[in-house]
Parts: C-alpha cells; structure tokens; sequence
RNA sequence: GCCGGUGUGGCGGAAUCGGCAGACGCGACGGACUCAAAACCCGUUGGUAGCGAUAUCGUGCGGGUUCAAGUCCCGCCACCGGCACCA
C-alpha cells in the first residue's frame, strides 16, 4: 500500500469526530465505570504566528501516553484550551486596531486547526478559553474568595515596573532585573499594589511536594524557590535611644562573633532617627545612589561591597553588652527577612568581604578555617564564645544559642523564605478586571458574586495611560459606580489581573467547561481529580506551577476540590533546537513550521519524529534528513499490507513481537517514546529479511504503532477488514515466557577481554557453560599451557576465564 | 558562589542489577535499478595496523575498586539549566 497520508489523514480526523472518539465519560455516563485517567499538557498561549514544533512535542508525549492508556481500558480525559489574555495580543492589537477579542479568536482558530491537523486524541467538547466570559468570571469568584480570606490585600510598596510594557510586574516576571516579556531593564517605583498572599501558603506548598510524583529537578526547584530556611530573630538593642533592632539570622551559634551590624538602605530605622544621626548627609547620598543602580548593577558588583557607617546611633550585642556600629549597606536587602543583620564576618563570607573594606574587626568563633584569608563557614569547636565553648556540632551550637537567647526574651527561633508574596495586577486591558469597588466610605468592597462576571468594558483604544494607568481608568462609565454595600457613588478597581491568573485553575475547568453554577460540579471533581499526569516546560515549574497549586491548596481549604495537590505527577519535555543548534527564533531564522512538515510528510510522521529525535527530556536539533528517515519508516510499514498473507503466528517472528509489545508498552509508561519507535524499527527490519508476516501480526503493528502514527494505522486496520476503529482497539497483550530466546549467544572472556561467543541453552547452569565454552577451540587454545585461577559464569550473559 | 543536570562514532542518540560499548535513525561510501536523476532496494561504515583471520586503542581528564567499569568510589575539567549579596 502507498502511504497516500494526505488522502486518509482528514478521512481518519473527520471520523474521530463524528464518532466522538476521544470522549472523555463523566460520572455515571456509559465508560466512566473505567479506570480514570487525565492527562494534562500545558495549554497554549495562541499567539498570530500559529503553533510552534515545540508544542507539537510537548503534547505528542501525552498523547501518546493517553492514546495507549485509552487502549488499555481506561477512561480518559486529554483536553486542551487557550491560555489567551496577555501582552503579546494587545500590542497586536494596539499596533493594527483590531480588537484584541478578534485578535484572540483567530489565533484560536488557527491553533485549533493545527491541533485537528496532527490528529491530537483530544476531547473536543472541553475546549476552555481563559478569556470567555464564563471562564473568567470563576476566575474572579476565585479572587473574590481569597479577597474574603484575607489572601488578596492591596498595599504600597516598591514594585518591579517595566517603562517599556508599563506595567509592575511580579519578581517571578522580573528576574534578573530584565522584564520577562520585553527584556527591558525594569526599575522600582513606588506604587499601591495588590498582592496575593502566596507566602501563608509556603510551607503546605513545601510539604506537598512529598506527596506528588514530579521529577527530582523539578521537585528541587520549587524547594529553591520557596526557599526555606530556618534560624532565629535576635532583638539588639541601640546604644542611644530606646528601641530594639530586629535581625534574622541562620547562624545564632556565631553571636559572639557579632563585630557590626548592617541595615538595608530602605530600613525605616534611618528615618526614624534621622535627627541622632550625625552624617545623614552622607548616609542620604549613599541611599539616593543605590535607589539609582538598577538590580541589575545591584547584583553585578557582588564583590564590591559599599556602605556607610551610622554616626550616632550604635547596637549593643544582647549576649555579650559589647557596643557595635551600625552600617548601611545595598547587600542587605530589605525584602527579606528583617532588612537587618548582625555581621559575622569570621563567618561569613559577605560579611568578611564588607569587614575588610571598612577595617572592622573579625573574631573568629569557630575553629577549622584561616579567618585571616577568608570567611570559614564550616564545622568546628567554638571558640571565644562564653557558654557555646567547646561545642564543636553545629546543630547543637544553634540550638543551645536559640535557648539562651530565649531565656534572656532577646530572641526567638524563627523561619523565612525567600518566595515573596504575588504582585497580582496589571495596568492593561487585556486581561481579568479584579472584582474590586473602592467606596468612600466602606473602603474595598467585592463585587457580589452573583455580579459576576465582571465583563470587560468595549474599548477602541488600548494603549496604557500615561504615569502606567490601566486603560480602564478611562472609561467613565466603567470606572463610576455605586458602591454595592452602602449605595454611595463609587470607583472600580481599574487593574486587571496578570496572565498568571487563568492558567492557575484550568485544569479544573477542563472538567466541567460549561457549568454556570459553579467553576465545576464537586462530583465530578471527586471523579476526576487529581491531575494524574502533568508535562510541560521546565520554565514553567516555578512560577504557573508554585501559582496553581497555591490556588489549589487554597481551593481545597475553603472546600471547592476535593484534594490538597492538583498534580499526581509531573514530567518536563526537552526543547526542540534549529538545525544550526541554537535555540529557534524569530530572529535567527530557524524555526520550523508544523504545517510545513505536515504538507510534505504527514502528520504521522511529524508526530514520530518529534517523538523519535532524542531523550524526550533533553533539547535536541531539528534534522530534516531524520525527519525523512521517519518516512521512510511509516512508509515501509504501509507496504506490510502488500505481503502480509493468511493468520496465525509465523515461528521466526513470535519472540520477536512479543518482545516489541513489552518495550513498547514498558517505553511509553517511562517516556522513552524513542527507543520505543526504535523497537518497532528492529521488529519492521526484522519482519523485512523474514519475508513475510500474517495479517494477525500486522494488525498487532499496526496497534502498537497507533499511538504515534495513528492516521496510517487506522488506515492499515481497515485494509485488514477492520470496521471499529483502531483508536479505541485493545492494546496488545504479551507472553512474558515468549519475550526470551530459547537459545541465548553469550560472550566468552580471556582475562576480561571477549575472546569469541558461544550459543547456550536459556539459563544454563554455570558449570555446563564453562564447559561449553571452554570446548570452544579458540578458548581451548587460549588456555593452553596456562593457569586457570578463576572460572566465571553469569547465566545468560557471559563466561569470563581468568588464566595466568 | 549555590542547587540540579549533561559529557559516548561524522551527527541525533542506545546500553535493566557492573557483564559483547555504539541498538535505532541520519549522514557517508560502494553496488543495483534508470538514457539520466530523484525515490526505492542491497552491502559497508568507531580509530589504527593488516589482503585477511585477527590484533590493538576507544564512552570529557587523572587516579582507584573489581574476574569485568560508559555504569561504582575519590579528585578534576568543560558545557547546559535554575537561583543568586536570601543573612
């Protein structure tokens, strides 16, 4: 048979359609009587250039995965949505005058037909748009509620803001002091903000990840990111006024070696007693020339530590009484902890660097290191340290420390993390409005739930006000309202919500997509959550996945889902590179198009080989010659039909068939799609030189093989004389005893080195095979005239002789 | 700097528990088919030496354990990803 792909890959799509193939049954349907199983795969932002081979890769794992466990009997659900408020619409939208609303729905369009062109498994009634009125208005109940749990609070603060977007962003959307969206250098302004209370959650965040499958490096870096830690508070007091002086410090074991203090630039402290001290001049002008350097610079001059002393007010160490300066310093931040520490320079290797610069004393306190050449901050006995003397643990020394500096109501044991709350708005149109009506007299009201939704007002002009005013604050008649708790005129909340915001809750929406009652009917959380499978990219593991699953453990606190964790299990696909190796870009010019690689080869080709190209976890190169290698594969797959001939089993290709079928199955479960397709490469070759299969056993390729090229087997089903589909077939079974030879060639060792192979019996005893092997003449000769010292036989594997 | 990962032919990559390194695919070379080319088909393909059987070297580098190391241990190097003055 000619692999005609371009005549049945729409015959197959148009008739999983109309069949409803990829159905997912909800409780109580016919089906849902099946093991569940749902898949989730990150869904798209649908940008104007259409799907990327990226995509195609990051769904083709699942799809593969679910297609099988479908096969297996499983009730599956494999939805897909769009993930569609955001920036990169907007401009569009700014830039050519077309609402982002029709911007949005021809994007969606376009993506919806590339997903229907790889003939994607999904199931097409669930389809969510973040951006359709009856999925964002559970977007803002959701808000609402936290704003009801006191999780959503509005406060001033420095924020992350980009001149460029104009827009705050989040310190998720701000790393490295670059805008995320435009890469520009992002400054701090001061700003009324809303937050989200993400750091009461940091700790059920932490301990969940105990209970979940994700991989190890994606574990670790949500460790990183809540970042916590854990140490003490010390209250120092100040030498010339009455007040206490709060740090946080992991290290309470080294207050002996305390020699200053440091505070952040912004620490209030400063402001507070601007009066006692002596050189505020200088301590303003320091303070003016950080607010300058961007985080950048900030964090580039690691090494060159500035600052100025305080003349005038000084700490006293709470342990020892001894007097201590006080510095202001830019390596101390003020967003973490308490803006304030206590300096160990011995100990510590910032605080060394700084104690050098400005010729402060550094006592060492702990043995083991050259404190003269560098910071130690390994083990050792205590030193110079009154009660912690001789102790020579560390954990011991902590904890002794902590005690005494309870008992003297100095200090206290205490936790920080480095994850700070969710900076949750955005001056842009195109996104969630935040349910919020400002009252003169009532303050922050919610608007009532069953307002909800709160819609987008109709707008011509999008672009961001001045000074980074949203948009919205422009419509009069949107802005003025009355204030739903006393009746008064009122103003709306103009912000919207970040793009975070949708995503953080759409898998639940998945399933149940049109409930108007609720975000989603419990029964059918209960049936279907959690999310048994998650993939997606790496970069989304700290900031969409630490986001969803906070709202989901909030969700789960107020009783809306039924589980702590959305996620059972997480992977992460690779990237797919440009030809040249670089990463693809607009720019570089090496991107691939999918419809490209459909028009030309297929579908199911696409399909494998973005499958078949490497480890599905690592990045690896577009190779059009290995593309053509795919399909010269499927193509040989469909000439099977031309000699496949009668039923039954042929001898020389049993254990062949049943050994593919347990790779296979046992591959696709790991995610080693690769060496799975390679498999079905040496049973294909194999079947080659044999000459000959049945039709029973193409069948069986054809149903191992429907996963990734699902078009051509179906295709191959129905020249056999299949009338069902092959999507919805059995999964074939194997005979473990039929997976193994009767006779296995092992390889014969001289010292080590392989010397020739001999054909033993399965399982022969070790006895018979050095006998065996040592009949073998090559063997023979080598022994010859020599000591054997040692004989060596693992069954099935090798028989090593050890001569002298 | 810290955390995580990777390093194997010309290339992408295989290799359960330590047991024949290089599966599978690409590329290359040779052949067949063709007026010719493409496609398809057959064969060879880690390096070195040899007509050959074969020998010898070979999984980033240096040591070690073992009958046997890509795999385990110790010490390095390079690259990739994440975080980064987090007290």
């Amino acid at each position: 048979m000619r692999n005609n792909f371009k005549e049945f890959e729409k015959k197959w799509q148009t008739r999983w359609d109309e069949e409803k193939a990829f159905h997912a049954a909800d409780p109580g349907e016919k089906g849902s009587e099946k093991p569940k199983f749902y898949a989730l795969v990150e869904f798209p932002y649908p940008s104007g250039s259409g799907m990327h081979v990226g995509h195609i890769k990051a769904y083709s794992g699942l799809e593969v995965v679910s297609r099988k466990r479908r096969m297996d009997g499983y009730n599956v659900l494999f939805p897909m949505g769009f993930d569609a408020f955001g920036l990169p619409t907007e401009n569009t939208a700014v830039k050519t005058g077309v609402h982002p609303r029709i911007v949005t729905d021809n994007n969606i369009a376009k993506f919806t037909n590339q997903l229907r062109r790889v003939g994607f498994a999904l199931d097409w009634d669930r389809v969510v748009d973040t951006t359709d009125e009856d999925y964002y208005r559970w977007t803002q109940w959701i808000f609402l509620k936290m704003f009801e749990n006191g999780l959503a609070f509005r406060d001033t603060a420095l924020v992350n803001y980009c001149p460029n977007c104009k827009v705050v962003l989040s310190n998720e959307d701000s790393q490295g002091g670059k805008c995320d969206i435009c890469h520009s250098d992002i400054i701090q302004k001061s700003k009324d903000v809303w937050y989200l209370r993400i750091t009461e959650y940091a700790d059920k965040l932490l301990n969940g990840l105990a209970d979940v499958d994700y991989l190890p490096n994606i574990k670790q870096q949500q460790v990183n990111w809540i970042g916590r830690s854990e140490g003490a508070f010390i209250n120092f007091s100040l030498a010339e006024v009455d007040e206490k002086l709060r740090v946080y410090t992991t290290r309470p074991d080294t207050i002996f070696g305390v020699t200053f203090m440091v505070i952040a630039p912004e620490h209030p402290l400063i402001d507070k007693y601007a009066d006692k001290i002596a050189n505020m001049d200088a301590v303003i002008a320091y303070r003016e020339e950080c607010a300058k350097k961007t985080e950048f610079e900030r964090t580039q001059l690691v090494k060159d530590k500035t600052g100025v002393c305080l003349d005038g007010i000084s700490g006293i160490n709470p342990i020892t009484g001894k007097n201590i300066p006080i510095y202001i310093a830019d390596y101390v931040m003020m967003g973490y902890g308490t803006g304030a520490i206590m300096a160990v320079p011995a100990h510590d290797s910032r605080d060394w660097d700084f104690a050098r610069k400005f010729g402060i004393d550094i006592v060492e306190v702990i043995k083991g290191g050259d404190i003269e050449k560098e910071a130690y901050a390994g083990d050792g006995e205590m030193v110079n340290s009154g009660f912690l003397n001789g102790i020579s643990v560390k954990a011991e020394a902590i904890k002794r420390a902590t005690e005494e500096l309870k008992k003297l109501g100095v200090g206290e044991g205490g936790v920080q993390y480095k994850m700070k709350d969710w900076a949750f708005n955005r001056q842009r149109y195109w996104g969630e409005p935040i349910p919020i009506v400002h009252c003169p007299h009532c303050g922050m009201v919610p608007v009532p739930y069953e307002e909800l939704p709160l819609r987008l007002p109709p707008m011509e002009e999008f672009a961001p006000g001045v000074g980074g005013e949203s948009p919205l604050a422009r419509i009069d008649e949107f802005v003025n309202c009355t204030c739903p708790k006393c009746g008064a005129p009122a103003k709306r909340e103009t912000d919207t919500m970040p793009q975070w915001a949708g995503s953080s809750w759409y898998y639940l929406r998945y399933i149940d997509p049109h409930n108007a009652e609720a975000l989603a009917d419990p029964a059918k959380l209960d049936y279907w959550l959690p999310v048994d499978w998650y993939n997606g990219g790496m970069e989304h593991v700290t900031r969409h996945m630490i986001y969803s699953r906070f709202w989901h453990h909030f969700l789960y606190d107020i009783g809306a889902v039924p589980t702590a964790e959305p996620y059972a299990k997480r992977t992460a696909q690779g990237l797919i590179l440009g030809a040249d190796g670089e990463k693809m870009s607009k720019s570089r010019g090496n991107g691939v198009d999918p419809n490209d690689v459909i028009d030309t080869y297929g579908a199911d080709v696409l399909r494998t080989y973005v499958l078949f190209m490497g480890d599905y976890g690592a990045a690896a190169p577009w190779n059009e010659s290995s593309v053509r290698g795919c399909k010269r594969f499927l193509d040989r797959v469909a000439d099977l039909c031309d000699i496949a001939k009668g039923n039954g089993v042929t001898s020389a290709l049993e254990v062949p068939f049943h050994k593919t079928i347990k790779k296979v199955t046992e591959d696709i479960e790991a995610m080693k799609f690769n060496t799975a397709i390679a498999a079905m490469m040496e049973l294909l070759n194999k079947i080659y030189d044999c000459g000959t299969l049945t039709r029973d056993e193409l069948l069986t390729f054809a149903t191992l093989l429907c996963p990734f090229a699902p078009h051509l087997c179906e295709e191959i089903n129905e020249i056999l004389g299949g009338k069902s589909l092959l999507s919805l077939a059995k999964w074939p079974a194997y005979d473990e005893a039929k997976t193994v030879d009767a006779s296995i060639e092992v390889a014969v060792q001289i010292n080590g080195k392989v010397r020739t192979t001999v054909v033993l019996p399965l399982n022969c005893p070790k006895d018979e095979a050095i006998a065996l092997a040592k009949a073998d003449e090559r063997i023979a000769a080598a022994i010859e005239g020599k000591t054997v010292i040692k004989e060596i036989a693992v069954p099935n594997k090798i028989v090593n002789i050890v001569v002298k």
